[in-house]
DNA sequence: CCCTGAATGTTACTCGCTAACATTCAGCCG
DNA sequence: CGGCTGAATGTTAGCGAGTAACATTCAGGG
């Protein structure tokens, strides 16, 4: 892992990337080896493991925010923890994303289609999983209630995130409405 | 993949899954590798694989049952998606593992420890996630609601399998207390 | 007793990934 | 302008998971 990007190495770093989504999109993602994309992208295989620790961390990055579960732990005590992670989780992830950007968008559908990629990204967001329910259970709620909780919000949040999108509808919003279905009214 | 278990075959294929056991238990996942195991196993590394098609088999094995989405395409179409699959697996899940051997627990335990189990484990159980959905979208739901659904009880069921177990209580009965926890009325 | 097919062994290979060490590049200072 | 320094990249060698093609052994039925 390349220490603090240099410009050299930002743009290395983005060469990288450029024809890793590029072969991934055009032949697949497992049939394409690193050696392939880092040929293309006039470099070598070691060097592209310096600059992402494994093959799928090009498409999945680990979202991990103690954003989010310092906003989960502020939600109202009294709620039962089901509902404390599912309002805390929606005020935390309904307005972010500002930097939609299409490489996001490319990245998403190539997780969507391959099931080791989402299991990955199930992977990536244990961070975050972990950082929620030390904060219930900080709290006195129980360890098992605060994990099934966790859990549940955010599976949905990455089911709803890998589903085809309706385009135009903002990755926020549908964050929100996954999140909204889970409640009692919906 | 042996073929159809010949008397041999099982006989073999159970000293596999002992060895593998043992030595993961004794050492740990990671540090064991397969060759060890088929060493162990008095069997060549390919032999193993013709048992197990990955190494993360012997622990994580697919628990996709076509009987869940009927249980939970079953369940009254008046509901909303997330409490119609709540309640359908409730009632599918709540009753079985009637062959809760010391095996079993062995498996969960080791799967626990190990994050990257963790995620090999949604990746099995995307079968069963993909046919609740389809007999929903079947039945007229929305794809996203079906999945964000699905997602998030099979995600809750999972994490609560995972957790350390108060030891007397069975499996079927944590998979009931997490879905429980997931009704409004918690 | 051989004969047949299933189960296992052998060999050689690809791919993801890592470690140790050598090399080139970019900028700062004299 | 020219060398110095540290970051970025290259080189070589290797491990472990997983696969393919082919050879070999085993168990049971004619």
């Amino acid at each position: 892992m390349v220490h603090l990007s240099s410009p050299r190495a930002r743009r290395t770093r983005a060469r990288i990337l450029d024809a890793a989504l590029d072969l991934f999109e055009r032949q697949g993602y497992e049939p394409t080896t690193v050696a392939q994309v880092a040929d293309a992208a006039g470099v070598t295989p070691m060097t592209f493991f310096r600059h992402f620790p494994t093959k799928d961390a090009v498409l999945v990055t680990d979202p991990y925010d103690p954003l989010i579960a310092d906003v989960v732990a502020a939600q109202p005590a009294v709620l039962p923890p089901f509902e404390r992670v599912r309002l805390g989780m929606r005020a935390a992830l309904g307005e972010i994303d500002p930097d939609e950007d299409a490489t996001a968008r490319r990245r998403v559908a190539l997780v969507a289609a391959n099931p080791a990629l989402r299991a990955a990204v199930v992977a990536a967001t244990a961070a975050t999983e972990d950082a929620i329910v030390g904060r219930l259970v900080h709290d006195g709620v129980a360890r098992l209630d605060a994990r099934v909780a966790a859990a549940a919000c955010l599976g949905a949040c990455t089911a709803a995130l890998l589903e085809p999108p309706d385009d135009g509808e903002s990755l926020g919003a549908v964050v929100t409405r996954a999140l909204d279905l889970l409640g009692q009214a919906s």
